[in-house]
DNA sequence: AGCATTGACATTTACAAGAC
DNA sequence: GTCTTGTAAATGTCAATGCT
């Protein structure tokens, strides 16, 4: 414990000292390390031994990441390596270093991969096989300086030690190189997946053409399904661009890392689009028996790089080109939104400066809004105790014939409720051609359930923060008392929700373990 | 399986009016 | 000026809810 301390110490000392670091962060890292040394010794004075940090408020190795993505600060590579050290180390020492994961590869040992594209060298390379012969040289010589920094006592800061910048390079291009680093990063995850992992992953066996133009049928598909709801409601949709989207998604599952495998997305002027995205990690069997997707299915899809940047440019084509709000539409927007927003964290598409205006005008509703602002007399369904506001149960409430739609594919649920909200509308609104106009109306006095993708992303990419991102992140007290007890003593307010503090604090009071609460100035108030 | 949000209900705070 | 009291607003707590 003392020398886990000491070593947060010196990396915390290590960072105030850098220059580029603003003064109100060094202050941040700076209060933490004194309240630790703090604890430390107090528990040494009255007898009870500290076993364990539990570190309450903003995370150290997020707030170098944010400074890594922003303008502020590029790291060396001997400090990004410090902060990958923990994830890497079990990573490398057992498998890095006895070399077996290559063999396991080139051996083809049971397992393959879904048929990784990437480019190299101005190359684009399919089979990962050959990627990882290509890439092992150079994932060598990271490793092996990773493993250096894993013993200190050997390791010697040299000028190598930087990542690869020229002078010439722009701030963008230096961003990228580091980003290349985490995709790199991925790349290995999915092949210590793919020859370790204990699920089989799947070859495409050279599918990938045949599959991409299966998909751009079903989206044709999908378009002309979309119409035909239109015409049933003799709504023609307006040909113009329009800035409203409704959107569905399918995911692995419902845990946090999970990735999009389906994504969805009608613009109301009677465009659509529709992809499939073959997953780094596993379905889980949750998911399967609701979505009917598998691994196997979605071998030699693309990746969602790639379904990413095509669906951004949907979105930018079929709306208008002036900075009005692009409001995308879904059911229970929050999933779809932390998934996409969760995507963009680790791609190179949100580093691109130019991308950040559109990320900033995309704003996300959920449609459960609509359904809740007129009180309806929803049934409760069986197992629940609410009223329920789920998919299924408006569309027996409306009694909509679901006959042709594909329930729990991500057209499906788009068809579905595009169709619901037509028939709320029509049920509860005297004009049935002013579908947009209401819609347009139901943002207009909801504008505080709007959510920005960009806010998300703001506090993972570094960027500034606007209005909206201050808003969400600092916890504000109208009592005056609760105001200055905050900001005299500088507390950082955690969310009681999370469950994470809640089993910090019931150990606290079952196992009688000592706690320590680290107290640090909020980053926001820079 | 995780997570953010919501609403019902409980508790605390601010503040004004009235009594002394 | 100080204390009590009533009330509205602010804040906290907890369980329920949607999505795959």
């Amino acid at each position: 414990m003392k020398q886990s301390l000491e070593q947060f110490g010196k990396s915390i000392e290590y960072f105030c000292n850098l220059y580029s670091i603003p003064q109100p962060t060094k202050l941040h890292l700076k209060t933490n390390r004194e309240t630790i040394t703090y604890l430390f010794d107090l528990s040494n004075e009255i007898g009870c031994p500290l076993t364990s940090i539990a570190h309450l408020s903003t995370n150290p190795v997020e707030l170098f990441f944010s400074l890594v993505r922003s303008k502020v600060h590029y790291p060396s590579y001997y400090e990004f390596c410090i902060y990958e050290k923990s994830a890497y180390k079990e990573l490398i020492k057992s498998k890095i270093v006895q070399n077996n994961r290559y063999e396991a590869s080139i051996k083809k040992v049971n397992k393959c991969y879904g048929s990784l594209q990437t480019k190299l060298d101005g190359n684009v390379i399919t089979e990962s096989v050959e990627l990882v012969s290509k890439y092992r040289e150079e994932e060598v010589r990271v490793f092996e300086r990773i493993i250096k920094i894993i013993e200190p006592d050997e390791y010697e800061e040299s000028e190598d030690s930087s990542f690869p910048f020229t002078d010439s390079m722009s701030a963008d291009e230096r961003r990228r190189v580091i980003t290349l680093t985490f995709y790199l990063k991925r790349i290995l995850s999915i092949r210590e997946l793919s020859c370790f992992g204990e699920q089989t992953r799947f070859k495409a066996s050279g599918r990938t053409a045949l599959q991409y133009k299966q998909v751009l049928e079903d989206q044709e598909k999908f378009k002309k399904q979309f119409n035909d709801v239109f015409e049933k409601f003799e709504t023609q949709p307006d040909q113009s661009k329009c800035n409203i989207f409704i959107l569905d998604s399918e995911t692995t599952g419902l845990t946090s890392n999970a990735e999009i495998i389906e994504l969805s997305c009608a613009c109301l002027n009677g465009e659509a689009f529709y992809r499939k995205s073959n997953p780094t990690i596993s379905i889980t069997p949750e998911s399967t028996k609701i979505n009917n997707l598998t691994s196997h299915d979605l071998a030699g899809h693309q990746y969602w790089e790639k379904v990413e940047e095509e669906f951004f440019n949907f979105i930018v084509q079929q709306s208008s080109d002036d900075d009005a709000p692009i409001y995308i539409i879904a059911h229970n927007e929050k999933y779809d939104r932390g998934r996409i927003s969760f995507h963009l964290a680790k791609s190179t598409k949100a580093l691109e400066s130019s991308f950040h205006k559109t990320i900033s005008r995309i704003k996300f509703f959920d449609s459960i809004n609509i359904f809740k602002s007129i009180k309806l007399v929803l049934p409760v369904v069986s197992d629940k105790k609410k009223e329920s506001y789920s998919l299924d149960n408006l569309a027996t409430f409306f009694k909509i014939n679901t006959d042709g739609i594909n329930r729990h594919s991500s057209s499906g649920d788009v068809l579905f409720l595009f169709e619901i909200l037509l028939f709320f509308f029509h049920k509860n609104y005297k004009d049935p051609n002013n579908f947009l106009k209401f819609l347009f109306n139901c943002l207009e006095t909801n504008k505080k359930k709007l959510y920005g993708l960009y806010c998300s992303l703001a506090t993972k990419f570094g960027l500034l923060a606007d209005d909206e991102v201050l808003e969400k992140k600092i916890k504000s007290f109208k009592t005056p008392i609760l105001n200055s007890v905050i900001q005299t003593f500088k507390i950082d307010i955690l969310p009681n929700k999370n469950d994470n503090n809640k089993r910090i604090f019931k150990e606290m009071e079952t196992e009688k373990k000592p706690i320590i609460i680290i107290i640090t100035c909020p980053i926001y108030t820079i």
